[in-house]
Order: C-alpha cells, then structure tokens, then sequence
DNA sequence: ATGTCTTTTCAGAAATTTCTGAAACTCATG
DNA sequence: CATGAGTTTCAGAAATTTCTGAAAAGACAT
C-alpha cells in the first residue's frame, strides 16, 4: 500500500492541519487515507502508507470510530478488520460539527448554567451579567445549528446554493433583515 | 487582583477548554478574566490574578492580539498599557468564527485546489475525483458562511431568534425545504 | 484445549508545546 | 543623554502529548 503522489500530499496537509484542530498527527493522517481509498482498508494497509507503528494506528482508529467517523466492516474470507468513512461528506461534516459541539460547546454551556445559577457575590454583579449574556448567545446559536441540522441534506445542499437568497430577505422589496457595513 | 469564587471557576474552565480548542490554557485563561472584567487591565493585573510569569502574560495578549480578540487601551496619566475584549458578544463570535476559518478552512482550501490543478496519475482518479468533491464541498458552506456574515448583527439576532422559521421554510403550504427523519 | 493470526493495552521514550527568568529593548522624563 | 518604569524576546526548563515496542487479550479453526 504505497500511496502516489497526490495521495501522499493530501494526506501529509491533513496530517499538519490535524494539529491545528486537536486531533493528533497520525490520526489526521489515518483519517485521510481513508477519506481516499475506493475500498475499507485494514490497520496494516494503514502502517505501510503511513510508515507508523501499529499500536499507534490501532489507538488512532480507537479515537476515530469515537468521533463517529469511522467505521469497521468486515470482508467476507477475511479475518482481519477493515475500516472506511462515510461515503457522504454531507454526513461526514454533520458528524463533525455534532461532535464539536459536544466536545467543545456544550460542557461550556453546561458551566455556565452552573455559574449563572449561584448567587453572585458582592462585587460580582458584572461578572455574573457577562456569564449569562454569553449563555444566552450560545443558547441562541446552538438552537440555530439545530434548526440547520434538522433539514434533509437536500435541503442544505440547495440552502447553501441560493447563497444570495439569504441576502434577498435583506434586500428585497419587503425586507426584514438589514446587511451590514463593510467593515471589519 | 485577586479574583472572586465565580471569576475564578469561570477562567479555570477557560483555562481547560483552551487545550480542547487549540490555544495554550494561560491563553484560555488571560481572555476569560478581560472577557469578564468591567475594565480594561493591564498586564500585572493578569500576572497578579492568574500567577503566571509576566512573560507569560505578554506571549499570552500578543497571540490574543492576533486573533482580534483583545485590544490595547491607554489609560490616561498611566504609562502600562491596558487590554480589553469588545463588549459586544456577537462581535466576538464573529470574530472568532473568521479567525477559526482562516486558519482552519482557508489553508485546506488552498491545498485543496493545489492539488485539484494536477493531472491525476494512473491510478488517482478516485482520489481526484474525492478530492474535488470535498472542495467543492467545502467552498458551498464558506459561501454560505460569508452570506450569514454579511448580515448585521440585528438580523442575524432576529434570524436565530425566528428558529423555527427556517424550518417553516420546510413546513410551510409552499415548502421548498424537506425535514429530514430522526436518525442519527 | 492448542496454535495461529490479529487487535488492544500500556509503560515509558520521543517529540512537541507551554512556561519561565534573565537579558534586551522602548520610550517618556529629568 | 542617562534613568527607570514598563514591555518584549528568547533559550532552555517543565509539562504535556504523541508514539512505540512488548506483552496481554481475543478470535477462530482444528
């Protein structure tokens, strides 16, 4: 399992770019190769292409299927495992985005919550009035996305093709939404 | 500066979030007690509540700086310089949202594209053709992004407050956007 | 049960990131 | 132009994260 050249590039930014999210090299790269291969690969396919140990792709596969994105499949006359993603990017990214927001969103939100329900202390005031405005925002988001989430993909997909339409509810003869300044 | 019981968990949990984010946990940390302070501080107010070394402290409001998330004051008739974060959340979230694209998305994108501009090789063409499908992907949501961004931040306010809207959309006499089932 | 093939776990090695203290720099003021 | 309060830089120390090799655990056929 060597991979050709634009395997390799597209594997190796994936690899760079994982450290900018918060997964580890290796797992980046993992997910990757996978994202490429017509066909589930097995852990050892996965040690040849990316010359890691094996330890390292089994914890890598480990951390991937708990982030739902990836999956195990087995071949008929096989005894080994073999792994693949989702052939949907659609559903890649929803997998993605469910996941950090649970990861990273809402144990904020449940902090929050937890600090907006005390009662504020002396020359607390302020700093209590910043939690909850920033809960509230959060809240406000959160209910957003899951509004987006609940649409058919098809209906995401022609959401984001309208693009400008969005815009058309700010600049269309009844509009409600005002567009803002260029600035910043 | 010492900080009150509610100031304190609140920055801690910044301080842990921040690993989870991709920002050092005194970089976490330094935001959280700006984000809640009524007033611009300056730097020795930071080393004071948070007991990190000053140097810390400097690293900490440079790397904030460039993310547009803090800003420096002058005080008059004081020499240190102050730091503060903007009031307004939506402005933060904004920004935020732009920094986290440009260093997440638009690098990927670009590699993307690199790599899309070459001839595929023999057996590259599944690959090619994955990889194009996630940039094309990927390009949908940044327009889609870029629209939202364009709104003032009143009609995005009333967007996310209308929620159920969009989804009216879908459930509407005249829908044009299908709910998609349950599942996962 | 036993042997073979495969996957997982885990303690510590290696690599990376974060943090510190000391030195260098800046700049308004005497 | 020397002083000193304040800030930044940077080399290396400390802490954390990632990765490895060896050993344990599973799974399946015989």
């Amino acid at each position: 399992m060597a991979l050709s050249d634009l395997e390799r590039d597209f594997v190796m930014h994936f690899g760079e770019m994982g450290s900018r999210w918060g997964i580890a090299r290796t797992v980046g790269q993992i997910y990757a190769v996978l994202f490429l291969s017509e066909r589930p690969l097995c852990a050892d396919a996965l040690v040849q292409a990316l010359g890691v140990s094996r330890s390292n792709v089994s914890m890598g596969l480990k951390e991937l299927e708990s982030w739902n994105l990836v999956r195990r499949k087995h071949v008929a006359g096989d005894r080994r495992e073999y792994f693949e993603t989702p052939e949907d990017i659609w559903q890649i990214v929803r997998t993605l985005i469910a996941e950090r927001k649970k990861r990273e969103i809402d144990p904020t939100l449940s902090t929050l919550r937890e600090l907006e329900l005390r009662t504020p202390a002396e020359g607390d005031a302020h700093a209590h009035a910043r939690i909850a405005a920033l809960r509230e925002h959060i809240e406000g988001m959160m209910r957003f996305y899951e509004e987006l989430d609940r649409l058919e993909t098809k209906s995401l997909v022609r959401l984001m093709k309208m693009g400008r339409s969005i815009s058309h509810l700010a600049t269309a003869p009844g509009r409600i939404l005002p567009l803002r300044n260029k600035g910043a």
